[in-house]
RNA sequence: GCAGGGGUGGCAGAGUGGCCAAAUGCACCGGGCUGUAAACCCGGCGGGCUCAGUGCCCUUCGGAGGUUCGAAUCCUUCCCCCUGCACCA
């Protein structure tokens, strides 16, 4: 815990890595007043219910949230799970059937075994808006909507940019912003975090509290994770994500995939390796004394040890030096029997159709032509080439995928 | 309701009677270079069969019919999407 900084300490704690900041003077208010009064911070977190697949552009908020719990603050989890029909608003959504009550909870409960893992759930309040918001009334939304003008939510981007390009906008994508404004007045809370892509949503919350005469709420935006192709933000949808529940081989091998360039960032926003620190590595990596890739390689390491643990870290780095740097086999291999009626050779692009390896027949044959597989580390590239039935063989397709082949008549020794 | 625009491969987006399994870009896959970096370069990217310097067949361009030797392209019809107009009683 910190709670023993000073002001100005915990100030530039919380400011580490945060785009926008609005406004630090009244942030810096209410830490002061939480001080005096003992009473911690109302920090909120909004989250949409049905994707609860964290990744690491979502720990990136989340960190900051800890950072707030801790200085002794409390983190209100949000779970949008009325705003989540409408979808925040980006030009493709559409509007989403609600979910049931044991989906909801079963997100929930995915959210928090995962959430969990950064969060300090002493310091946390899971919350769900449908309680308040499923509640409103017609008359409630008459009321509510008619505090914020046309013109207010006009002003955000993705509307403006849709209005010019005469793409549809449809009415309730508008109640979107304002359903989030007034979870910050049902829940008056004292901050509110999110992507810089909420940070409309976040402002639009200022002036709603403001309306219900409650003070407003500090609006602070965290950069948007870029994912590992380097240049779109991370997520699920864009496949250039790094899943926190992924086994530690995969973090560390997508960590290790990333360019150099990206791994300051990763440093930054994910670590909290010291910003002097950072910048003297950088130095270092680019007087050519250090090499980037081992930099990487302790950066894949910390993110595995932070959501598994260091032995796991240890051993997926073994593991990756294994494969790629000695070019060896990977300590488990998946198997596939062939089928007893097979011959004493068969088809290679049949067995790696049979295995997985392949969709189909086509895509197999021009994997073997590009030269892409190898049986028993031997590369094969006749596309009609027929192999032995070796008892036990391994196939390996590109760089990282194998898997161990056996013919049905000699069972695995392993096997029980 | 009226007027106009549009529905094409994972996405974006060409094509408007045969040369279209369908340009191009992105994504993706294999190879090269490497640090499995990134960038870059080369190849590929519906499926089955065949055989190799070839080729055959099947299923694709919103749905269903039709015209034609031949259709993503023309006609009919249906479905869906988008934009604009609508009022001064």
């Amino acid at each position: 815990m910190r709670a023993d900084m000073s002001l100005e300490e915990q100030l530039a704690y919380l400011k580490r890595g945060v785009v926008d900041l609005i406004r630090e003077e009244d942030l810096r208010r209410k830490l002061e007043r939480s001080r005096e009064t003992r009473r911690p911070l109302r920090v909120k977190l909004g989250a949409d219910p049905t994707a609860p697949d964290l990744h690491l552009g979502h720990t990136v908020v989340l960190r900051k949230l800890r950072h707030f719990q801790e200085l002794g603050h409390t983190v209100i989890f949000l779970i949008g799970d009325f705003t989540g029909m409408i979808g925040d608003p980006t030009g493709r959504s559409a509007t989403r059937p609600p979910l049931s009550r044991e989906e909801i909870q079963a997100n929930a409960e995915t959210y928090k075994q995962q959430v969990f893992k950064i969060l300090d759930p002493e310091r946390t309040v899971i919350e769900f808006n449908s309680r308040w918001l499923g509640a409103l009334r017609s008359e409630d939304w008459i009321r509510l909507t008619a505090k914020v003008t046309v013109a207010q939510i006009l002003e955000r981007d993705d509307f403006q940019k849709r209005l010019r390009e005469g793409s549809p906008i449809s009415l309730h994508e508008l109640l979107y912003p304002v359903a989030q404004a007034y979870d910050s007045v049902v829940l008056q809370a004292d901050v509110e975090l999110g992507g810089t892509d909420q940070k409309f949503n976040l402002l639009l919350g200022r002036d709603l509290q403001r309306e219900f005469g409650q003070e407003p709420q500090v609006a602070m935006t965290v950069p948007l994770l870029v994912g590992t192709d380097g240049v779109q933000k991370m997520s699920k949808s864009y496949g250039n994500y790094i899943g926190i529940t992924e086994p530690p081989d995969a973090i560390y091998g997508k960590v290790m995939s990333i360019s150099d360039e990206l791994m300051w960032t990763y440093y930054e926003v994910l670590t909290d390796v010291p910003a002097e620190e950072l910048a003297r590595w950088r130095a270092e990596a680019e007087a050519g004394r250090v090499n980037p890739r081992d930099l990487k390689a302790q950066l894949a390491r910390r993110l595995v040890a932070e959501f598994h643990s260091e032995e796991a870290a240890r051993r997926a780095e073994e593991e990756f030096n294994r494969i790629f740097r000695e070019r060896g086999l990977p300590s488990e291999i998946p198997v596939v029997h062939l089928p007893a009626s097979v011959g004493d050779h068969v088809e290679l692009a049949r067995v790696l159709v049979h295995s997985g390896l392949a969709p189909s027949m086509r895509e197999a044959r021009r994997l073997i032509e590009q030269g892409g597989v190898q049986v028993e580390g031997e590369r094969i590239t006749d596309p009609r080439a027929r192999i032995l039935v070796k008892p036990e063989f391994v196939l390996q397709v590109g760089k990282r995928r194998f898997v161990r082949v056996r013919s049905r008549e000699t069972p695995s020794p392993t096997s029980t």
